[in-house]
DNA sequence: GGGGTCCTTTGACTAAAGTCAAAGGAATAT
DNA sequence: ATATTCCTTTGACTTTAGTCAAAGGACCCC
């Protein structure tokens, strides 16, 4: 019975989300290429938009996911064009560095001018409260559909991503803490690994945007450590998801409880572990940092 | 001041709207046109996909955008492979109808069980909760950007989309009303044409979706006739927008106040015109349908 | 300083997508 | 009944988009 309601409301959803991509991409998306283009292939255009303040080849190759030889004409054509100049990248002389030109930087602007005021005449026809929901509703939208395509793996806590991701965490606390934070005090990676301890990596279109660590304090107790989201990243529910997958990993390894301390001045930390079911409770070691100390029992109701 | 802050205002929801578009078409609408097509190209799956229930090579056509002679060939390589039947259409020798055949069919199937799939995985990373709000954001988010893509144009009352959408109306009041409803008590067109009156049809993509007729009643006096929207186009505001064309519309002929009539059973009509400013006054003549009569003034206030 | 890796260019193709115009049969308007 | 308009087919192209492999110069790691 719960089954089936369940997988009822599931295809729901699906169905909805099949209905608006079919509307979107062909009403709206399809616009917006057609009038982007104009006298130029949709791939060039596209090719052009992506430069902005200059890049490497190698760049856009990721960025548009394009054949090597299919780029390098296309970008050959446009410099032909006297819409981009090639020039070898200073750090590197294997890469080269395209930028646009003043003509290019002008179609580029009424590229976005043409789309802007596309858009402008749209929403024209709605009243500015319309307007102010639309834009609530893409935006939530937006945020859903990211935090879905973002993937939190399991990763070894020696391996390049967890050291990045790291790095980024102890370059933004010590900008955030007043006494600084030194990258020397941040967990071991054999503390976060193997029969020690877990570490997770959360991907969005395979960039590292988050992490957070799990290491073994005591008989039956796990320590959270290092739950970090990446600016570009926060507000979409992701620090809840990577805890999520720390406790059920927790609990795979048979802890009861899962401790964790935080610094003073992260207040919106403190805010989501409170609404994930952590309570506070005293110090339970000292840390240099450390402001709050939390708990959350895994198993064994109260 | 006020101007200026109005425009800003725009120009963020302009950038808000095109970050979206961006977001959607490249990450989620490419994923879809990739998986979709398989083995097979974009341009045959997607006429396959729109052929449904069976359709004529001039529907498609319209609805693709496709040039003839390309939708032509294409058909026949999709004939060639078994996957539709082509026939003369039994209405009108000129068009061809095509069918898909039941491997067609078969074919059609599983490009929907794959591209659910793939939504359904999408929607796996996120909890109940925020499938059903990204759901709802997306529905608001279409609905928005329907109504805003609707026009609503001034027709003459004995144009064919005005007296298709009269029609349309009339049959749906015949269902409703307990006593019926004959098309005879429809206004006559040159009652809402020239300097007796006006008629508005609301179009999408060039499809009349819903009407609105204003005669003259007597002197300064208006009367709003046959609001009506299509099944298809409901719960967007498009009423709403009628509305304020035609008041708009009355304001111009010198009108100080409008009327109207309507039925006892369409009660989600007198909500609307209560919520536009109408307020209900005493019968001010006899018709046969109707059960209740509003009034808004337009100016001179109070 | 030598092998392996990385990035780009070039040649050589292929497939898909799309355009244009001529032509012929079928409906429609007058 | 005749001119006009419609819809489709066909021939003859062009442009885009994309793939694959070979090759050469630059970097990186011992």
């Amino acid at each position: 019975m719960k089954a089936v309601s369940e997988h009822e409301t599931v295809s729901e959803h699906v169905a909805a989300f099949r209905r608006f991509n079919r509307y979107f991409t062909r009403r709206i998306g399809a616009l917006d290429d057609h009038y982007l283009g104009q006298n130029r292939p949709l791939g060039e255009a596209r090719l052009l938009f992506e430069i902005g303040d200059g890049a490497s080849l190698r760049e856009l190759r990721a960025r548009l996911g394009l054949d090597a030889g299919y780029l390098s004409r296309m970008a050959k054509a446009l410099e032909a064009q006297g819409m981009v100049r090639l020039s070898v990248h200073p750090d590197d002389n294997r890469l080269r560095r395209i930028e646009l030109t003043p003509a290019g930087r002008v179609e580029v602007k009424e590229q976005n001018r043409r789309a802007d005021a596309l858009v402008a005449s749209l929403l024209d026809g709605l009243t500015p409260a319309q307007r102010a929901r639309l834009t609530e509703a893409m935006s939530t939208t937006e945020r859903l559909l990211r935090l879905a395509a973002i993937t939190v793996e399991h990763v070894d806590g020696a391996s390049p991503d967890a050291r990045a991701t790291l790095a980024a965490y102890a370059a933004e606390l010590d900008e955030r803490f007043p006494e600084g934070f030194d990258a020397a005090d941040l967990v071991r990676p054999e503390e976060v690994s193997g029969d020690s301890g877990a570490f997770f990596v959360a991907y969005e279109a395979e960039r590292p945007v988050g992490c957070g660590g799990l290491r073994r304090l005591g008989p039956g107790v796990g320590e959270i450590k290092h739950v970090w989201v990446d600016p570009d990243a926060r507000r979409l529910g992701l620090a809840r998801r990577i805890l999520t997958a720390l406790e059920r990993e927790a609990i795979e390894r048979g802890f009861d409880v899962v401790r964790l301390d935080t610094h003073a001045v992260l207040t919106e930390a403190q805010t989501m572990y409170r609404a994930a079911g952590y309570t506070e409770i005293p110090a339970y070691a000292e840390h240099v940092y450390a402001g709050h100390w939390f708990e959350k029992r895994l198993r064994g109701a109260r």
